[in-house]
DNA sequence: CGATCCGTTGACGGTACTCAACTACCGTGG
DNA sequence: CCACGGTAGTTGAGTACCGTCAACGGATCG
C-alpha cells in the first residue's frame, strides 16, 4: 500500500524539509507506480502539513475509540494494527511496512489501535487538512482510495484465513504474503513480530503457532536463520499447504 | 454503506430514467447523508451511465478472479460476496443490502464474486466511466471513498469475529448487527439467508449454527417467528453474549 | 407421491486451546 | 564472573469446543 504521502527515504526529514522528489516506489515492487501520479505542487503542500515522528517497540501510538485526528504514513519499521475485546482477547488486523497508510477512519474514531512491532517511523497528517487538500488535488485522493481499497481486498483474505483455514494453512498463507512483500533474493523472511503476535494475527494461540513451526522446520519447507529470520526453501510446498492440498499419504 | 448512485426508490427505473432527485438516504439511518454531496448535474450524469439489471436468488452475477469491468450498487434485495477455496470450502465477507457498493477492485480483476440472496436489483456502472467521472465530479469520488472506509472497518470487526470470538458470541454479534442495520420498530429480524450462508459468513458450520440458534431460543434471548424472521427478545443479553460475557453461574 | 432442499438433533472424533514445565536468551547487578 | 529475574519460545498432557457423519422431520415442487 505504497503512497507519496510516505516515502521510505523521507523517513526522518524535518517537518519543513521538503520531501526529496518524486521517484519510484520501492515498496511494493511490481506494483503500479502510485508515486508518479503525484506532481510537485502537491508535494510541497503535503510536506507542509505534516509531522515526522519515531516510535519506539511496544508503544501504542493509536486509541481504537479516540478521536480520529490524524492520518499517519509508515515511513520505516514495522506496525501492528489490532482491536481487544474486553476481557482481553485480541485481534491483530494487519501488519503495517513503510508506505502503508493507515487512521483514515469512517466515523469520528479511529476503530482500530497500533502499536510499533519495531522501532518505527511515522508521518502524522491532520486529517481535516488531508481533507481539505483532496479538492485542491484529487490526485491524492484517488491514491488513498487506491490504498483503502487494496487494504479491502487484503481484508477480505484474511477472512477467508481467519473463517476457513486449518492453523497449518494460516501459517504457511502468512509466510507467503511475507516473502511476497519482502521479495528478498533468497528465501529469507524478516518477523519481526513474537510468535503471541503471529498468534493473534491469525486467530490462533502461540502454543500452536510453535507447534506449527517446528512441523514445517521438520517437513523441510522452511529453516530457522537466527532470531527473527527464517529462510523458505520450498515455497512451493508452502504454497500448496496454504491452499489445502490434501496431503493424503496414508 | 449509502451511496447516492444507489438510491432504494429508484430501483427499477430505466435506464434513461433521470433518479427522482437528492433525497434522504433510508438505508443507514442516523449515519450522515452523504446523498446530500451530490449536486444534481453529477445526478445526471451518472443516470447516464448505469444500467438496471435484476438477478434471481442463487446466480452468481460477479465471480472471482474475472476482469472488473463494472462496479455495481445494490438497490434492493440482498447479495452475498465470498470467496472460495479450490476444495470447496467458502467464507462469505459480506452481505449487501440496498444502497451498498460493490465491485470497485484494486487491480484489473475481482477479488470476490456475487450471488443473490433475495430478488436482487442491481446498477451496473462502467468502471471505467466511473472513474473518469471522478475527475469531473470529485464528490462522487469522496462518496466511494467513504463507502470503502466503512467496509473497511466493517472488514476488521468481523476479523475480530472470526479470529477470536466463540460460536456464541458469533452468531449474538451477527443477530445484533442485523438489528442494528434493519432497525425495525419491534424487535424483529430478517434472516433471508439460509443457515449455510450464516455459517460460512460466520467461519462455522451449518450444524453448529442451527444449535446456537436452539439455546438462543431456550434461553429467552430470541423468538422464532415464521420462515426468514427471528424476534430479538433481549437485545441486552444478546449483547452481552457478543462481547463473551463469563456467564459463571456455577 | 417421490425428490430435493433446508433445518434440527444426536453420537463421535479431531483440531486447536488450556495449563504447565522447561529451555534459551537477554540485560542487570551482586 | 555468574547468579538472578524476566521475556520469548518450545514441548507435553489433558480437554473442550466445534466439525464430521448420520438420521430424521418439514416444506416445497414437479
Amino acid at each position: 500500500m505504497p503512497l507519496a504521502l510516505a516515502t521510505r527515504h523521507s523517513a526522518h526529514a524535518a517537518v519543513v524539509t521538503p520531501l526529496p522528489r518524486v521517484h519510484t516506489c520501492q515498496v511494493c515492487p511490481g506494483r503500479h507506480n502510485v508515486c508518479a501520479a503525484v506532481r510537485s505542487s502537491e508535494l510541497d503542500r503535503l510536506t507542509a502539513m505534516r509531522t515526522a515522528q519515531t516510535v519506539a517497540p511496544g508503544m501504542t501510538f493509536v486509541d481504537e475509540g479516540e478521536p480520529a485526528l490524524h492520518v499517519f504514513t509508515v515511513t520505516s519499521g514495522v506496525v501492528k494494527l489490532f482491536k481487544l475485546m474486553s476481557d482481553g482477547r485480541r485481534q491483530i488486523v494487519g501488519f503495517l511496512v513503510a508506505g502503508d497508510v493507515f487512521g483514515f477512519a469512517p466515523g469520528e474514531k479511529y476503530t482500530v489501535s497500533a502499536e510499533a512491532v519495531s522501532p518505527v517511523g511515522v508521518c502524522r497528517f491532520p486529517r481535516r487538512q488531508l481533507e481539505r487538500a483532496f479538492t485542491e488535488f484529487p490526485g491524492v485522493e484517488r491514491q488513498l482510495l487506491d490504498v483503502i481499497t487494496r487494504e479491502l481486498a487484503a481484508a477480505q483474505d484474511q477472512m477467508l484465513l481467519l473463517g476457513r483455514k486449518t492453523a497449518h494453512e494460516r501459517l504457511a498463507s502468512f509466510l507467503l504474503s511475507l516473502l511476497r512483500r519482502q521479495d528478498n533474493e533468497d528465501g529469507s523472511v524478516d518477523l519481526p513480530m513474537t510468535r503471541t503476535d503471529i498468534a493473534d494475527y491469525l486467530g490462533l494461540t502461540m502454543e500452536t503457532v510453535s507447534r506449527v513451526f517446528t512441523v514445517l522446520k521438520g517437513s523441510g519447507c522452511i529453516a530457522a536463520t537466527g532470531s527473527g529470520t527464517i529462510h523458505i526453501l520450498d515455497a512451493d510446498a508452502l504454497a500448496e499447504l496454504a491452499e489445502g492440498a490434501a496431503d493424503d499419504d496414508a
